[in-house]
RNA sequence: GGCGCCAUAGCCAAGUGGUAAGGCAAGGGUCUGCAAAACCCUGAUUCCCCGGUUCAAAUCCGGGUGGCGCCUCCA
């Protein structure tokens, strides 16, 4: 498997710290508001990458944390007249809809920053014990020029880092390259004590701290939207290394953004759709398989266009499920014919090409289009009139298992309902008797309360719309 | 100013040296009582432009044009 590491700026084979292992950490959400849809994307998909992972055998720890005291978090409970805490519990809540909704399945581990502190202090007095990071005024400071790797992830010389960074008022920075890694308390805030005095942690010290508490010293992959290369990531491997000497993470993997308009979305900006809105618009399935259908580091623009053309692709996918689920209970019941046998056998090689793909730097789009291969041949051979039960199982099968790998295109369950039936069998009456306006009028009612019939040589098919 | 990315059919989007995947939309057809679903057919002589390298370029190199990102909280 080959991934691009922004670390080298290119692909390379991936080679797990520990055989059969892969221990990777994706930067979570500051939890102050609704994640919108570019966050969706970094969530979609690293949760991607260890379903894969986990499909080809490996055993995956994946651990993602909340950011839970931080400046937004205390504005935002200034704003709201409650504590940090309250808007921490209420959005980490948040968090867990969406992403249940997407498809993402939970880490392993969640920490959160404030169950860390005490590892965080330790950490800081370490630095400042091995001279590279400094007191001042109750706040530390890294010294970013005192690491020799400083600027090595995000590839810029100091100088032209040191142009655009730029120091608050009240810093007291040696250098303006230097960042917080703890910051004393004002009036009002939350605060913990350390040596320095009372205080809370810069944002930068929790993952590097929460990373190898949970997953050791080096770890293999690292993931975030590629706007915290700089300077949260850089950062990151600056505190890391400092401490252990070590690699902190072999792997760096960053997601593009999503644009509106062709322009960045941000919380900044305000140009931005949070998945909850965009989910009850289009539905959750939607989202993912949009995000899917590019390739993860290319910029995709969200708009209403892409989001239903999205769901209109992902219709024949689960629409294809569907009939296959429906044919492996009322298709034909002797064995495979020979053409099924010999289908069946060919789906093998879709399989083969879907895990090229994604062993490509996780290529989702190109693996999305071996479903759709698969989809049409599939459709194609159970859709004979003789086709078999025995094939249509053994078909649905094979496309669950590559759907189930990107989380894409589950079938709705579909309950019994005594009433649908009734009206079903209503209809076949009417239409025995070739009674087509009954029938129709059957379908119509049907139709209102959100059904869709299809009528098929191995009885009625019915879906809610 | 520094670092970097992108440009493929009406739309979305793979492909990064061997003669243009896949999806959506559109039109035609088969099947069907009619629908639905499905399947078949119709699409880029060509991959932003201009040069170059090569037997061969959407793919490599040089130069343009246009768009975007990071360098500051941000997925």
């Amino acid at each position: 498997m080959r991934l691009y590491n922004t670390l080298t700026r290119k692909k390379e084979e991936f080679i797990p710290v520990e055989q059969g292992k892969v221990k990777m950490y994706v930067c979570g959400p500051t939890v102050y508001n609704f994640f919108h849809v570019g966050n969706a994307r970094c969530f979609v998909t690293f949760d991607t990458l260890r379903r894969y992972f986990q499909y080809r055998g490996y055993d995956v720890t994946y651990v993602q944390n909340f950011t839970d005291v931080d400046d937004k978090m205390i504005k935002k409970a200034n704003e709201e007249g409650t504590t940090f805490d309250k808007i921490a519990e209420r959005y980490t809540e948040e968090y867990f809809t969406d992403a249940h909704g997407l498809g993402i399945h939970d880490a392993d581990i969640h920490p959160r920053a404030t169950e860390n502190i005490g590892g965080m202090i330790d950490h800081i007095s370490a630095l400042i014990d091995k001279g590279f990071a400094y007191e001042t005024g109750g706040d530390v400071y890294f010294a970013a020029r005192v690491f020799s790797g400083y600027g090595k992830l995000s590839n810029q010389p100091l100088d032209e880092l040191e142009s655009g960074a730029r120091i608050a008022v009240g810093e007291q920075k040696r250098d303006p390259l230097d960042f917080a890694l703890w910051k004393a308390a004002k009036p009002g805030e939350p605060s913990w004590s350390s040596p320095w005095g009372e205080g809370r942690p810069g944002w930068h010290i929790e993952c590097s701290v929460m990373s190898r508490r949970y997953l050791g010293e080096t770890i293999d992959i690292h993931a975030g939207g590629i706007d915290l290369c700089f300077p949260h990531h850089e950062n990151e491997i600056a505190q890391s290394e400092a401490l252990t000497g070590k690699p902190f993470a072999n792997y760096w993997l960053h997601n593009a953004f999503i644009n509106i308009d062709n322009q960045k979305m941000s919380k900044s900006k305000g140009n931005f759709f949070t998945a909850r809105t965009a989910a009850g618009v289009y539905g959750y399935d939607a989202i993912r398989f949009f995000l899917l259908s590019a390739h993860y580091r290319s910029p995709i623009n969200y708009s209403a266009d892409s989001l239903e053309q999205a769901a209109a692709s992902l219709g024949r996918i689960t629409t294809a499920r569907r009939n296959l689920e429906f044919m492996a209970q009322n298709g034909g019941e002797g064995a495979m014919t020979p053409a099924e046998r010999v289908s069946v056998e060919s789906c093998a090689g879709y399989r083969d090409r879907f895990c090229q793909a994604m062993d490509d730097d996780i290529n989702t789009a190109d693996a999305v289009s071996v479903i759709f291969e698969l989809v049409r041949e599939v459709n194609t051979v159970s859709s004979h009139p003789g086709a078999t039960r025995e094939y249509s199982s053994a078909a649905l099968a094979i496309l669950s298992e590559l759907c189930g790998v990107l989380g894409i295109g589950a079938a709705k369950p579909q309950r019994d309902d005594a009433e649908i039936d009734a009206l079903i069998a209503q209809r076949q009456q009417a239409r025995k008797a070739k009674d087509f306006k009954e029938s129709d009028r059957i379908r119509d009612l049907l139709k209102e309360k959100g059904i869709v019939l299809e009528d098929t040589p191995q009885g009625v098919k019915w879906h809610r719309a």
